[in-house]
DNA sequence: CTGAAAGCGCTTACAG
DNA sequence: CTGAAAGCGCTTACAG
């Protein structure tokens, strides 16, 4: 670097560079920079093109200028994509990114993006934005292609897919989760358990039963094929799963489900049948939704730490934005059991097994 | 071209207006004119008044505003400010702003306001928006006079003062969901009523035990002042409130609470006194707050609509931007009673009254 | 609260 | 050509 950038004592990006900046860097006055801004012709070639060198180097823009307002915000946007804004678990990541934004001084668009709908899209890129963070349940290879080509940084919050390469993310720790639901379980000396998953397809579907499978092989309980069922994440489809498994001779004193929703599909399930919860069957859900703390009796489930995932994406965003952090970091954020009432021991058995 | 020239055509010909200017026909000076431009609270509410109508008068611009390049290039952007993002009730008021900007095609900014914090309005008046709604509690003069100065347009989202004349709001209809509350009760067959409200300055709780008061009036029962009390709208504080009510020789069988979470206090305080609900106390809330659906029993509340009134507060400021609405609309959203499971008819006495 | 004073970033007029 | 000096519009810090 030249060495008089000795002058240039703050951070670029934090002071905006003035005309005094210029002057210094090219050993010229202040009068003659805005000369040389201003289109004057009394500048000679040579100290004009030292001039116009710094400038392009310092970054200066003229106050006032389209440029300046655009470009040069003190105080840039940054975008949140949510599939949608209702709901608990679209609160909860608005809150954390809402939080970080306001730590980092930065504004904060909010978007929704439905179904097909792409005018969230056209609008990010007409307004060239400082990034984006992404909390779509689908975001498809195209939008995002379309996003890097224009240079916009992007953080996926919670992807149900593995992100391409060159994509970065912020996740939960799915599989610790699923581990932490069955090592519960197993620790109320439950032996016979089951699991609910959502769509296969899902990563953090898949983490969660793995986690779950694993802590229970730790043990040399093999979870068999009958034991594990899969729902679409909701409450009716969960129920049915839930009617089957308690509906075989082999009938399982725990259940996991991997999401709070399927949780409520279980209890219904369990209803149906007479059986109660926890002394009958216990169950442990997946989210630590608001309703968890409601429903009776109260959910024991794995806690996601949503607001701070939210939290967690626009700061690594900013990191990226400013070359601190790869394009392609994956971050996940600490999933905990919260132990509430639907968990107890087993029920005594007649028959050991 | 210079932005500010755009505006300049206006007034053509004519030297632009300067702070000086503006200080001198308003018989003040520099500084003073620069402090009720940022917003700054430490100006007297006559000087301010006095400046806002000389920088009308003169058609002040700040320079380097965005006013030109946002006319000629309108920016879809609006600003939803708000005390906090966290909570059943910001959360509705972004779902229905945000619901009324997808349908209008306008990117949302969102920006939380914390207590004496003013970068929210600082990013705001360097931005120039198309307009904002602001959903905060506490809206001083001095701040909504910066925004009148930039012309930026503005809605004020249930203001809890009567707004300033020539400032725009949107609300519910309180007196009328006190109303429908007493009706309620009288209609259950109550005649011993008590009323919890909020803090007496909020026009809302004014109006909410008006309300009730106005219904009573109608079918003869005075409302007396030892069955009125306050609260802070939380719930600790009016479970003494309730206290007090029910620990009195002439018990009420009924308790209206200003807001849900104050109705939680008033159960707290029948279970307290082993009183039970609606057996022995009937208790109606307002707000219908999502825990209203949750607690035992469910507790009738009067409707806000809350989301409608952030549709309402964007479209209307979308009219007024597009001068088809006036700038100082009030705009009022029905609430409605929901009979849930806390009224029931009053319990037999022994002596009647 | 109010505004005099100092200061900042830029422009203008002008001496060399 | 070049830049010191004066000036302009605005903001900030602070005395009263």
């Amino acid at each position: 670097m030249h060495p008089a950038s000795v002058f240039v004592m703050s951070t670029p990006g934090v002071r905006r560079a003035t005309l005094a900046d210029v002057a210094r860097r090219a050993h010229t006055s202040v009068p003659t920079v805005s000369k040389v801004l201003r289109g004057r012709s009394d500048v000679s070639d040579g100290l004009r093109a030292r001039i116009l060198e710094v400038i392009a180097e310092v970054g200066y823009v003229r106050p006032g200028s389209t440029t300046a307002v655009t470009a040069a915000h003190p105080q840039p946007l940054v975008d949140l994509v949510l599939a949608g804004v209702a709901g608990s678990w679209a609160n909860r990541i608005l809150i954390g990114v809402e939080r970080a934004a306001v730590e980092a001084g930065v504004d904060l668009v909010v978007s929704v993006a439905r179904g097909d709908d792409e005018g969230w899209l056209q609008r990010l890129l007409a307004r060239d934005l400082g990034g984006a963070v992404l909390a779509l349940v689908d975001m498809t290879g195209s939008r995002l292609a379309a996003l890097q080509a224009a240079r916009v940084p992007v953080v996926l919050l919670d992807p149900s897919r593995r992100p391409p390469s060159g994509v970065s993310s912020v996740g939960a720790t799915n599989w610790a989760g699923g581990h932490a639901a069955a090592e519960h379980l197993l620790g109320l000396g439950h032996r016979e358990l089951a699991v609910i998953g959502g769509f296969k397809s899902h990563l953090y579907s898949q983490a969660r039963v793995d986690g779950f499978r694993s802590a229970l092989a730790e043990v040399g309980i093999e979870l068999a094929s009958e034991r594990i069922g899969y729902g679409d994440w909701a409450t009716d489809d969960a129920e049915e799963v839930a009617a089957g498994f308690l509906g075989s001779p082999s009938r399982p004193t725990a259940i996991f489900a991997c999401s709070d929703d399927m949780a409520l599909g279980v209890y219904r399930a369990a209803a149906a049948l007479d059986l109660r919860i926890p002394e009958d069957l216990s169950v442990v859900g997946f989210d630590d939704l608001p309703e968890a703390q409601w429903v009776s009796p109260a959910l024991t489930t794995v806690h996601q730490p949503i607001a701070e995932m939210g939290e967690a994406a626009l700061r690594l965003l900013l990191r990226m934005r400013s070359g601190s952090a790869a394009v392609d970091a994956r971050e996940e954020m600490a999933t905990r059991l919260i132990a509430r009432a639907s968990t107890a021991p087993p029920p005594l058995r007649t028959s050991t097994s």
